[in-house]
Order: structure tokens, then sequence, then C-alpha cells
DNA sequence: TCTCAAACGGAACGGATCACTCCGTTCGGA
DNA sequence: TCCGAACGGAGTGATCCGTTCCGTTTGAGA
């Protein structure tokens, strides 16, 4: 055998590859559900439950580490839509439907609550909610949208597509797509639109969600 | 004392007023967490667990109560919207905002797959779902309805408002109410939408929440 | 070939939760 | 005063799950 598999070998290639293995294991089990046991994870990743914590000190940390990741992802998402300049209307719809593609809402919102928030991932989760608010203002900015739509209502509409599921991951995906490309017709500015009722949801509101339970 | 209280007296009173109560908590427990433990309906009602096994042989059967009124509700709801000759869109939207403001949906279909389901409860499921497409069909034959809405993207628009949830009830009615006038304005014919992507959910993948677990 | 440390799998442990039972208590009608 | 209906809630047994621990496997170096 050769002394290396790209740059390691033996035992610690196998540990380098669960590294990855393990990681999307969980998020594949966490996202289907979020109060899924540690088993269930090394289940799916095919691994026992002694190579999960030789990783992470404890379930808590691999949820933080999970939503860190996604809220990079979201973060990426959104930087992507700002540095495009072509049509603005193309630009946040991009944004939606990549957030919606890649799923990031469960794994930012959906695990919170299900452990205790560091300072950092609160600092990650306020530059990330802050760029998506630029995305929505400059939309807002351009005319693209309905008047009544505030940059809280965004988020709300994740909530709500991320609710669908049906099917497998491939089917819900599908789904999603649908029922979003439904909101967006919604959301776009329209002549014939009625007034949207009641105030959207505030800051604040947002921010219970990070805090004990749900 | 008298020797009646309405009609009835004495612990004879307290247990009919009781029966009230538990429903009414069971109803709100089980709404805001479907897998919380019977002695959370206990403690919302005010009673011991005794008063609520002497009604219930066990979880499942208070489960199956809710949701068959949870759906007895939902034809009521269809009915009055088959009776009404008025504006075809106004019915439709009457019929969604009253689904919507009963929270029916989390009645029926979200406490499904927590229990063994009956035969009769399976019925009255397929009654209240036919009445319900007769509802949209009506819609649909008054040309209200943008052309590529299916009658199986009703639910799954229950599916979606049923998960806002923030604050308190009232709250969270609001909101719903706000969520819901953007589809049904996406719902509306209209001119300039975009063609919906991807197929509707079929009856086969709605029959499978019913089985086993989720 | 032999040795050893790194990494693994998964049984076992301990704590928590929960559905359900059981019994002593309360209450009101006779 | 007595009795039974209804109650409250502690107790029970089972299940679930996070975490630990240890025997086993593997491959690199001597």
């Amino acid at each position: 055998m050769e002394t290396r598999t790209g740059r390691l070998s033996g035992r610690q290639a196998e540990a380098a590859r669960n590294d990855g293995v393990i990681l999307d294991a969980a998020r594949e089990v966490f996202m289907r559900e979020p109060g899924a046991p540690i088993s269930a994870v090394a289940e799916q990743a095919g691994v026992g439950v002694g190579a999960l914590y030789r990783r992470y000190a404890g379930k808590e940390e691999l949820l933080r580490t999970l939503c860190s990741d996604g809220l990079h992802r979201f973060v990426a998402l959104a930087e992507a839509a700002l540095a495009e300049d072509g049509d603005p209307w193309e630009a946040f719809a991009g944004f939606v439907r990549g957030v919606t593609d890649s799923d990031v809402h469960s794994l930012t919102v959906r695990l919170a609550g299900t452990f205790t928030p560091t300072p950092e991932l609160h600092e990650l989760a306020a530059h990330a909610s802050a760029l998506a608010n630029r995305v929505f203002r400059r939309a807002k900015a351009a005319g693209v949208l309905r008047p009544d739509l505030h940059a809280n209502d965004i988020p709300m509409i994740f909530e709500q597509i991320t609710a669908i599921r049906l099917g497998d991951a491939e089917r819900t995906a599908t789904l999603r797509r649908r029922y979003l490309a439904l909101v967006l017709d919604a959301v776009r500015a329209q002549p014939g639109a009625t007034r949207l009722p009641g105030p959207p949801p505030s800051a604040e509101e947002f921010g219970a969600r990070w805090r004990p339970e749900a």
C-alpha cells in the first residue's frame, strides 16, 4: 500500500473522511428532526457514537457547529446577492431561492433554542441578519417589492417554506420551490395587491427565539 | 344550597364543568406542542391527572377526540363556504381564513402521526377533504383562482401558515392573517403571475402522513 | 514480524421523562 | 352521619438518551 492517500493514510485517512461524513450526517438528521438523538447521527454516518464524541465534547457543540455552518452559508448567499449588479428583482429572488434550496433556515433558527447560544453565534446571527436586510432594502429601493412588505417579513417567509416537508428530500425541495414561487409572486410589486394586515414581527420578537426553550 | 345549579349540582356539576375545561386545555396544550405530556394538560386545566384518566382511557383516546373535533370544525367551515352564494372569491377566502383562524390544521394533520388512527377518523378525514375540494373547485370554476393552482395546494398552504408561531396565541393569529393575506394575493387570478414550478402534492403523498410516525 | 498508539464500535450506566395506577381525601346528597 | 362519586397527585415501571468506557482493529515504524 502507499504511504499516503492524498496526504494521509490508514487510520488518519479514515478519521479525516469521518470528519466530513459525520458533519453531513448530523446536518441531514437534525434538519429532519431537530430533537433527534446522537445515536441517530452515528447510525446515519455509519460510525459508532465513540467516533462522534472524539470530535465533539457533546451534543451542544455539534449543534453549535452546525448552526455556525448554516450562518456562514447564509452570509455567503447574502454577499453574493449584494455583489450582483444586474436585475434587482433577480438578485433578491435568487437570494431567497438560495436560502430555500440550501435549507439554511433549518440550520439556524430552527436549531436555535435546542442549545444555549454562544456570544459568537449571536454576533454571527446579527451579521447575517444585517446582510439580509441590506439585500431587502436594495430590492425595496429599486421598487420591485410591494410597499407594505417589511424586512422582518422575510424570515417569516423562510419559516413558512421550511415547514414544507413531504416525501424525501428531493421531493421536498421541489415542493418548496413551488410555494416559494407562489409567495414571490405576492411579494413582487403589483397593482392589484391588497394591503397586508397587522404589523410585521419586530426584532424583539425574533430575539425571544434564542433564549430558553420552545 | 339549591339542589341544582343549572341541572346538576355538587360533584356532578364540577365533573360536567371539567369535561369542557379538560378538552379546552388539551386543545391548547397539544396545539402548542404536539408531544406534550398528559400532566401538562392536567396542569393547564387545573385538575389532577386522575380526573383526566377518568374520562379518557389513555393519551391516544384524548388525541383522537381532539382530532375528530377538529375535523368536524373543518367540515362545518367547508359546508358554510359551500352554502354561501355571494362572491365566489370571498367564499373561498373566507373558508381559508376560517381554517386558519381556528387553527384546525393543527388539530388534524399535525396530530395525525402521533396516534394510530381509527377507520372512522379516516373516513371523516376523507369527507373533510372532499368538501374542501368542492370549495376549491367552485372557486376555480368561477375563475377567481390562478389556473396553475391545484386543489392539493391548499393543504400545503395551511401547513405553511400553521408553521407561523411567534409570541402568544393572539400575536400568532395576527401574524397568520398577515401572511395568509400575502398568499391569497398570489392565489388569486392575476395577469402577471409566473407559472408555478413542479407538480402539486398527490393524494398518496398526503396519505403517507397518517401511517406510522414522523 | 512485532509493538504501540490512534481511532473505532457499541454495550452499559445513570439520569430524566412520561404514561398510567392507586389510594387517601373531599364533597354533597340522602 | 354515612356513602359513593369525583378528585389530586405521589408513586411506579418502562423507555429514551447523553455520555462514558473498554475491548478491538488498524497501520506506521522499528
